[in-house]
DNA sequence: GTCTATAATTTGATAGAC
DNA sequence: GTCTATCAAATTATAGAC
């Protein structure tokens, strides 16, 4: 698989543009120049830019789940490392917005199939967390997790001091034993 | 003044718009369309769209900031309670974004002298708790309140469920005495 | 699957009359 | 300060050849 197909090239373009810039941050063309082909060509692959919208959240999606691995098999302490892992990357290492962020910001004028997607991905976030936690945690909420998280992200990234991403998530991290 | 004078009802508009959408979420026919001018006439305004914005994210955090009061004269759990309900009012009242998240969410490809707003914004919220916590303060950070906030608005909205926004935020105002 | 070509619309922006 | 008129470019999307 020296090159892989088109599609997959095509929704890496997308996912780079759009976590930089949002839904309506990028063009067809704009793929279409990225992957060195035309924006006939995007289309055929997916035909709207709903669909192709929706195409990335769901792949999106599916590596964060990979990524974050099962979490009935994890303590709540290593799930929130993994989580807190998972954003922080995103910040430091790709410098880019959480993709699922980005698109729930603007959702009142994205596809209504995209927002579905986006949906999905912070409810299985949470059920992630919640999964590991389990019935008698008492410690901080999955929806304040999650939420501490995207929004340390655009704190962050928006005062272009990464520090500041510690400084949001610090204390989660330390009182997670 | 019966009626505000058109510069004002422009960023009305506009205001609206970019809660929902972004930055590309609005053009300057739909502002002349919704303030009853023509496009021409939003230009003379505003020449650029960046002008625009900035104008717009600057009386944003005018705004903001005239609401929350002077910190000084504020107990620590006071002003929790004042940016809880400024970010509270914005989801169950409102209905929309915080407009510096969606832009702070966009920020790669906005013009940079909206950026430079964006950024005042939060170093605003953050210098706000900050005074009103003092030297002595160990309960959360201001960063980690401001990205909750931030955060649960987008959690909130994605998933359609207002109560998420008090799952995440709950323990901080019941923490903040 | 990719291309050329193009349609139909929208966009940010300007010139100049009133 | 608002208008008419317009521009050049960009946008999503489709038809049909290869």
């Amino acid at each position: 698989m020296a090159l892989r197909d088109a599609k997959d090239r095509i929704l890496d373009a997308a996912e780079d543009r759009a976590r930089l810039g949002g839904y309506n941050g990028f063009s067809f063309r704009d793929l279409a120049d990225d992957v060195g082909v035309k924006s006939a060509s995007v289309h055929y692959h997916f035909p709207t830019k709903g669909d192709l919208a929706a195409a990335l959240a769901d792949r999106y999606a599916a590596k964060a789940r990979a990524r974050l691995g099962d979490p009935a098999t994890l303590t709540a302490r290593k799930a929130i490392e993994e989580i807190v892992s998972l954003f922080r990357d995103s910040l430091m290492v790709e410098d880019r917005m959480c993709l699922c962020g980005v698109f729930g910001a603007e959702r009142d004028m994205l596809p209504p199939e995209v927002n579905a997607v986006v949906a999905r991905y912070f409810e299985m976030l949470l059920r992630y967390l919640e999964t590991a936690f389990g019935p008698d945690w008492d410690g901080p909420s999955p929806a304040s997790i999650v939420s501490r998280l995207e929004g340390a992200l655009i704190l962050a990234r928006t005062l272009e001091a990464p520090e500041q991403f510690d400084s949001a998530i610090g204390d989660l991290v330390r009182s997670s034993g």
